[in-house]
DNA sequence: ACAAAAGTGTTGGAACTACACCCATGC
DNA sequence: GCATGGGTGTAGTTCCAACACTTTTGT
């Protein structure tokens, strides 16, 4: 019998990488009892003596080089009792973004998946998976949250591809990069990348001008008055 | 001896109600130890057979009358292992929001407190009621979330107080009115208030046209192309 | 020259801020 | 009338989407 009311937390990272055309989350294959075969997202238990941060960051060095992750922030806690098999577990998710051109090494039982054809996963992970790529997808919208799938160095054209495939739907490079320098969260290195066995004329190249996540459209009406920043 | 990495989960609620000054929370003193006197926030165990959510609905049930709470959501998880004494407590926070108008029961032990001048709290509830107060100015931003602060009619001098509290500055009423009607998040009664003994205009009155969050300010760039909705 | 890829100019419209002005009430 | 609180008109600005056009490359 249990000690009553003590419950065993795990913590579980989300990471997301955006390919081509789809985004991709990093999954490890179950060897064992329960759902033994299927894949899930990595993670495992809250030490004594480590936060749920410090946590995840622990089980995420297990399956990835941890330099190769540029964000991270949590998502959400998942608690339904019937979550998985007895006995019950509740899990703090995080949300992990590598930056497109990051191919780190990973354990023999872990892959990449695309989002959009995951396999069978394990207990509720398909569920925080795409609570993650919700969130993603909302912060694109009025964050800087770009830099983290993005290279260091990159063209519109890639970046534009970065975001079409985490909104899953066409963005204009022409209004993308006028809307992103606009606001400060794009600058232009004055390089330029050469051009395609086809030609065209070579891609500028930026960076974002920050690598830490910062709101960047915020409601004018409720800033604060007199003194800009 | 525990059983090893079991971990008491609970869940805490920071309450919020803006008054026409400074945001207030709902606290209780702690008759007992740790931490005897303190003032705590509304929460305690998860119990077995609910989620995170419904068990922090049911804690505060025990503090306030539920249906006067107009907004829950949640906050973040606070694991730090050294965030109370021993035994180690890992804590789900949730915000809940209460509009001005409604000033519900509480038992003896219980009262509303200025945010920006909390009497001495127990644990880390001074920081996690920060955390909250933090997350409702980032979404009166960018979200319709003021429904849950304001009464069922109101007018934009209420709102306007109401938004200023919550943000700590001024707040143009002309510009709240405008954006806000312009966005659909209001909507005009037809109705108008008595004019205060002083005389004055008297004042149109208005009501959200939704009272579910919903995000109101996207950045438009990044929607769908082709159909509107 | 031509195709391909990238970037710029431009136009029409929507959203926003600030400020002046007008309206409806109590005294 | 006048003070008070509330609402509207409007000008100037910025922001934005769409699309045509130009630039720079490879073949």
């Amino acid at each position: 019998m249990e000690a009553e009311g003590l419950i065993a937390h795990d913590v579980l990272a989300v990471v997301l990488r955006m390919a081509p055309s789809s985004p991709e989350v990093l999954l490890w294959q179950r060897a064992r009892e329960p759902h033994t075969g299927r894949w899930a997202l990595p993670g495992g238990r809250l030490g004594a003596t480590e936060d749920v941060e410090a946590s995840v960051r622990r089980h995420l060095a297990e399956k990835v080089d941890l330099g190769e992750v540029a964000h991270v922030e949590q998502l959400s806690v998942f608690s339904d009792p019937h979550r998985g098999p007895a006995p019950r577990r509740v899990a703090t998710a995080f949300l992990g973004l590598v930056p497109s051109d990051a191919d780190p090494a990973v354990p023999d039982d872990t892959a990449w998946h695309r989002v959009d054809a995951l396999p069978e996963t394990a207990f509720d992970h398909g569920e925080i998976t795409r609570a993650g790529l919700e969130r993603l997808r909302a912060k694109l919208s009025y964050t800087n949250i770009g830099f983290a799938l993005a290279p260091e160095v990159f063209s519109i054209s890639e970046l534009r591809g970065l975001y079409a495939a985490a909104l899953g739907h066409r963005v204009s490079a022409t209004n993308l990069q006028r809307v992103l320098t606009r606001r400060g969260v794009l600058v232009p290195t004055g390089s330029t990348a050469a051009p395609g066995p086809s030609g065209g004329r070579p891609a500028a190249l930026f960076r974002f001008s920050e690598r830490h996540l910062r709101v960047t459209d915020p409601f004018a009406t409720l800033r604060p008055p007199e003194r800009d920043c």
